[in-house]
DNA sequence: GAGGGAATTGGTACATAATAACGTCTCTAC
DNA sequence: GTAGAGACGTTATTATGTACCAATTCCCTC
């Protein structure tokens, strides 16, 4: 894992990921759900990585940085905790995870994947999602579930380029 | 794998599935590239499943129907050769590929999965692929690649339900 | 504070998915 | 017919994910 240049400074970027973890605190809070040490850490992890990080990846921290000793189920357990309650979201095209920008509410955003810097943008657009329910709607397909995700190069590597 | 009722009879589906093939043949053909028998069984394979079909399943069938003695790079090889010739499209959320129903275009599919009876439908809407290239073009990004995959129950799966 | 049940985590083993690397064969163009 | 490219066989390995059971921790009740 290389580091990544982030898009914001390190110092705001400390302030998201801590504001996320708070946000996490509370909405885990009212839902009753445990946001145990474990769970906290590895959402720490996923959101500070800007590039989706791959469950082996997870692992690898825990074990050589926190001296933890963890297996794949600890990892993933947790990922499906975090999953269940929508504080992060899995990329299937990658199998790997990333941190959801708007935990408060339930959605399945789309994902904006930069092919050179691997960053990945959250989208929420009603109008992608209204083109798939009504497509579906007209062959009498019942949404349950969306996976958007598009490939490709962001901004700031169009202009590297 | 279990046996997926067909949405045709078998007389309809054999024929839809010797039609891909002809066109396969053809389109390789004005290609000029090579689709072998073991790139067509594959193709075959893929065509005769409703539902996606997995590497190892198809791995599966060549060894013990064909007696063919195949490793899992064989499967590998054939899968991204009809991958880069529009024939077979591949199911990230799945890990599974299915039969291209427009391989005389290059186009991404989007696709609608029943999770009852595993059939996935292949759509080609414009309106969804332009919501996301419009929503992707006002952060700056640039699309190359679009992966729609939505799960939920197909019409019949609704009624029998 | 003690007991008990549920949730959480530790840990082993395994299943599934995909690729690397190298040798051999086959097809085709010349 | 032969050289070169492409296709296939083969072995090994990496990457991703799950089944299962044991040990621990948390929380509620008494």
């Amino acid at each position: 894992m290389s580091k990544t240049p982030l898009a914001c400074t390190p110092h705001d970027h400390d302030h998201c990921v801590s504001h996320a973890l708070a946000e996490a605190d509370s909405l885990c809070a009212r839902q009753g759900v445990r946001l145990t040490a474990l769970r906290k850490r590895v959402l720490e992890l996923v959101w500070q990585s800007h590039r989706p990080l791959g469950a082996y990846d997870i692992l690898a921290v825990l074990s050589e940085q926190d001296g933890r000793r963890a297996a794949p189920p600890t990892v993933y357990r947790a990922l499906d905790f975090l999953l269940e309650n929508g504080l992060v979201h899995r990329i299937a095209s990658l199998n790997a995870f990333i941190g959801c920008n708007h935990p408060e509410h339930p959605h399945q955003g789309q994902f904006l994947i930069c092919r050179h810097c691997h960053t990945a943008i959250e989208l929420e657009q009603r109008a992608i999602a209204e083109a798939i329910d009504c497509a579906a709607g007209s062959v009498g397909f019942a949404v349950e579930g969306q996976t958007v995700e598009v490939v490709g190069l962001c901004s700031n590597c169009r202009e590297a380029a």
